[in-house]
DNA sequence: GCGTTCGCTTGATCCAAGTCAACCACGATT
DNA sequence: AATCGTGGTTGACTTGGATCAAGCGAACGC
């Protein structure tokens, strides 16, 4: 692993960059890819970045050229309406890819920033769509990303629009411990890279409501908290929380 | 405009479908593409199909293999839980695309109903993607359509996350207004082909609340309403309605 | 080491929307 | 014309989560 940057500034470094033996590449982009194909992958991916902890990959508003692989790191993405709310739309950890949203109108219409020191892949967008163009494989994997991403947002309107306030937070832990777990850590034990304010955003709940589901939690033993750091006592207790029409 | 069909069955016909005489072609897929190039795009369009109001144009768990883009009605997608509950996804007119969703896991994830007697044209998504390989417009066109149906689900979670319910419903409102005036049609008088059910469903409200909010919006002289027939008296007061934190 | 800040927890109160229930309007069926 | 069913409206009441407010603990700057 690199080294953090020494400058309080966004770095861009010239180090080569390769997915081909970037241990994500399961879970990223070049997922499916063979070697001679994963190599061109490498060509395009050519610029690594570090983004520091509460700084702006992009902002709404901004021109898109490019989409980015989380190669480590955590970040949230937000939407921010004129008179002032706004509304977390995700979190996304390494393996991840940000910045979707913006192919639409050529402008990004959602900011991200880094919840953790992070570093990033960026992938400019015409010539992933020329190299899909060549490499079948490529093109379809990014489809079904697309699409995953899709299905994603279902699950957070569902999640929304029918679900009480520990069902909520309960269908978040699952799926924060689900994907750690596809990264190689543990299912039960991580620390949250967002504040109970950014929680509640994302889930529709103002941050008090989100502290006390967490203290219910507790005491009814299904997972132990302190601060950020979780562990998940009682994995089907949660679930069925999720479940059950009250 | 075509007639019913008289069997009581979805019927698949064989009519030489093509986008290239379509009325709709500048919202649909086709956008962009020059007459050569829509030439080729009418071969793969090849099946048209026709669904009577109440029946499924697939259904979540159903193998994808096709998206569709709907050539005239309305139709409806909605996401079911393990345990009963569901939820609308979205409400979808002339010239959009369903089936977007399915491209990631090759099984739909949601049902599509129409609202309305409909005709759809199914689109083989395999020979989609072949020929967006080749044809470079097409290829970015689609990118685009993909990208705004995740903007257009940020907006739902926007809308599910922050607002309240009147202006939940003002924002929907408006959201139709806008797109029956892209097809050409009133922007300030339209029927609504969904039920309150379906409506609440949609903007995470129960049906009354949905009612009471109509009946507001009509004192109030924004809107006049009769049974589903809308009329919109003041587009500036709905606006209003939407953006002032109470 | 000490004060300040930020994030979190907990309690008391309030209110928007949900729930339950009655009733109405319009179409379809006979 | 009478009946039935579905969808819509409206009222009375309840409630889950928001709001307001106080206090606490860990992290950070000086």
């Amino acid at each position: 692993m690199p080294q953090h940057s020494t400058s309080g500034e966004i770095s861009l470094s010239v180090i080569k960059t390769a997915c081909s033996n970037c241990n994500l590449r399961e879970l990223c982009l070049p997922f499916g890819l063979n070697i001679e194909e994963l190599e061109r992958l490498d060509d395009l991916v050519s610029t690594r970045r570090r983004i520091k902890r509460g700084d702006h990959l992009y902002r709404a508003g901004e021109a898109f050229d490019a989409i980015y692989a989380i190669r480590s790191g955590f970040f949230k993405t937000d939407v921010l309406l004129e008179d002032g709310r706004d509304q977390v739309t995700g979190f996304q950890m390494a393996g991840e890819l940000l910045g979707l949203d913006g192919i639409s109108t050529e402008h990004h219409t959602c900011n991200a920033i880094a919840l953790e020191d992070s570093e990033i892949c960026a992938i400019p967008f015409s010539r992933l769509e020329s190299l899909s163009r060549e490499i079948h494989t490529l093109q379809h994997h990014f489809h079904k990303v697309m699409s995953r991403e899709i299905v994603r947002d279902h699950g957070v309107m569902m999640l929304l629009g029918t679900m009480r306030a520990e069902e909520r937070l309960a269908a978040f832990l699952l799926n924060l411990s689900q994907r750690f777990t596809a990264r190689g850590f543990s299912h039960a034990e991580f620390y949250l890279r967002m504040t109970r304010d950014e929680i509640g955003s994302y889930l529709g709940l103002k941050l008090e409501t989100v502290s006390r589901a967490f203290s219910r939690f507790q005491e009814e033993g299904h997972i132990a908290v302190q601060q950020k750091h979780i562990r998940i006592l009682n994995v089907n207790g949660l679930k069925a929380l999720m479940n059950h029409r009250s």
